[in-house]
DNA sequence: CTGAAAGCGCTTACAG
DNA sequence: CTGAAAGCGCTTACAG
């Protein structure tokens, strides 16, 4: 028999011989089928194209299909290569993602994930670092769970802590690697402009400098700011006249306004002055003189993100461990003999 | 009488005093109903925080409030940034978007677009150029128009030419102020890296420069490469060795590329070869020299494409003109006695 | 303009 | 493991 539009599940439970409830059963992947007929339906709707109707799934109570990310800021480079990567596996996949904005502030992050969650939308992927905050991050575990207890699937990139699938910057050896790269070029003090410290990104790279850099007679000092271009300028500026011979940003973003800073101030880089990033995004290469900075690979993990997310999901949260690679480039050298 | 959960359509009719066809038709804008119950219903709603449930309205045949946004790629500064005006926007008005990503291709990008459609998504938003392709533009008009038949709203940014709202961008008269700029500097010999010529927006920017540059004895070599940082890569080696004095790069990647280029062949900027670009996206006054380039207002398109889906349909297409700004930084100047 | 009713395509207790 | 049935919360002909 001939049918307009779509074919439904109806029709592919028809077509199989079995159930609608049987059909649904092995569609979504539930429990309570036996594995030859789950096989047996999925042949079938594979063969007529079927495509689960997603209103309809969200409607009788379950999770659609489309995964929700939440971001800081995706004019933010860092968060737009983990969004090109998301969606381009995503659809791949053929899944649907949703973008979410927290704005940089812990609460909204929150209440954006309760939003996706109330759209009934399966996966979740929170891009944003964590905060130290333990109340706030936990309330966020507790949604989690709950979430993950429905059937949902959450990744999270960075937020070890929190009892979901997690991909993992290599903050804390990337900043191992920046550190110990200015302390071998003979740099003593060093300033760091972070972004606020309450991020777990922020604190991971400030540990590994301090690991990096731990020899005698190398001094830190460090100073927050917000985690953007403008935070790189408005850092450089406390920390001008300190006596240092190198400032590291703990993002490229805040490193190039470190960079137009000292430019201002007619102050030569590296001659007199080394600056060094993280994240390497893709106009590090560019600017003047071109951006010594840890990579981090944000397309990659975008896309290692949507993997965990597809898995189906284990008692043990899992983990994807990625790396860094230090880029040097123009922006670093041996330490001026006098410091500003 | 308490109730679990979110108030449902059917709790607002009840507190109203109306049917829930009623109801149905006050909350969807539908006409068939008097001004003051669809206002009253409307007023208990807002009390009752009531808020549709999206999969029940899309399963019954209606569409979601949701916002559907179709890049090219979500990585380019220039996308992103409309994403982040049209996120920013959305969420202001408490509705979701998705993103769909094009990947510079035409035949993807209607088929986003077609899938975005069957999801039931009651707005798009195409930010990519269209295409000179009239065939192809003629299907994704077809399918636009019978969107908008059926009651979804689309707004484009760029391709005027379809029969739906758009946001102009100011690209003929950037291409026209940068034309001019560099004619009045005295550049005669004048290089453009184009991105692919059957964009519109090339087509534009590259009729603007004409125009601004339509004075006696200036040649424009016009070669085309990808819309990328490695096409202008690419572009300037194609047109090193034919005597030019300036190139422009028809966006800001290829203008980046450009300079790298030059870069590597030891030519200074500004002094033996000019180079300007377009969109001045962040990092454009950090690239080694600053950019010269013309600013189009990619965030503020993002946001008025969403006012402009935000609105009842009408019977004409409206349109949203924006404007541009030529930023001159330190990569123009005057021509080089020798041309290269 | 207003209302009663059918139906959208699934999932999930509830029985067996 | 399998199936019959109810129900998710809306929209939209169909009548009036």
């Amino acid at each position: 028999m001939k049918r307009e539009g779509a074919p439904r599940l109806i029709d592919v439970a028809e077509a199989a011989g079995v159930s609608l409830a049987s059909a649904s059963r092995a569609m979504s992947g539930g429990s309570g089928i036996s594995p030859e007929v789950a096989a047996h339906v999925r042949g079938i709707a594979q063969q007529l194209g079927y495509e689960p109707n997603m209103h309809a799934r969200g409607l009788a109570g379950g999770l659609v299909p489309t995964i929700g990310l939440v971001v800081h800021e995706i004019g933010d480079p860092y968060f737009s290569d983990i969004a090109s990567g998301v969606i381009r596996s995503a659809t791949l996949e053929n899944r649907s993602v949703q973008i979410a904005q927290a704005e940089r502030t812990p609460d909204s992050e929150l209440a954006q994930v309760k939003s996706l969650m109330r759209q009934r939308i399966g996966s979740i992927i929170i891009a944003g670092s964590g905060y130290a905050d333990s109340q706030r991050e936990q309330r966020m575990s507790d949604a989690l769970v709950d979430f993950t207890l429905a059937g949902g699937r959450v990744a999270v990139i960075g937020r070890h802590y929190l009892p979901v699938d997690a991909v993992l910057p290599d903050n804390h050896r990337a900043g191992v690697s920046v550190g110990r790269h200015l302390a071998e070029l003979g740099h003593r003090r060093i300033g760091v402009v972070a972004g606020p410290l309450e991020l777990n990104t922020v604190a991971d790279r400030i540990a590994g400098l301090r690991e990096g850099t731990d020899e005698p007679g190398v001094e830190l000092t460090v100073v927050s700011q917000a985690f953007t271009r403008e935070g790189g300028i408005a850092g450089a500026r406390e920390l001008l006249g300190r006596g240092l011979t190198a400032i590291v940003g703990l993002n490229d973003a805040m490193a190039i306004g470190i960079l137009s800073e000292l430019r201002q101030h007619g102050i030569r880089v590296p001659e007199e002055m080394s600056v060094v990033g993280f994240d390497d995004i893709a106009v590090a290469a560019d600017v003047a003189p071109a951006l010594t900075t840890a990579r981090i690979p944000m397309f990659d993990m975008g896309q290692h993100a949507v993997s965990l997310i597809l898995r189906p999901a284990s008692d043990e949260p899992r983990t994807i461990a990625t790396s860094h690679e230090l880029i040097i480039r123009q922006s670093s050298g041996p330490p001026a003999p006098v410091a500003i």
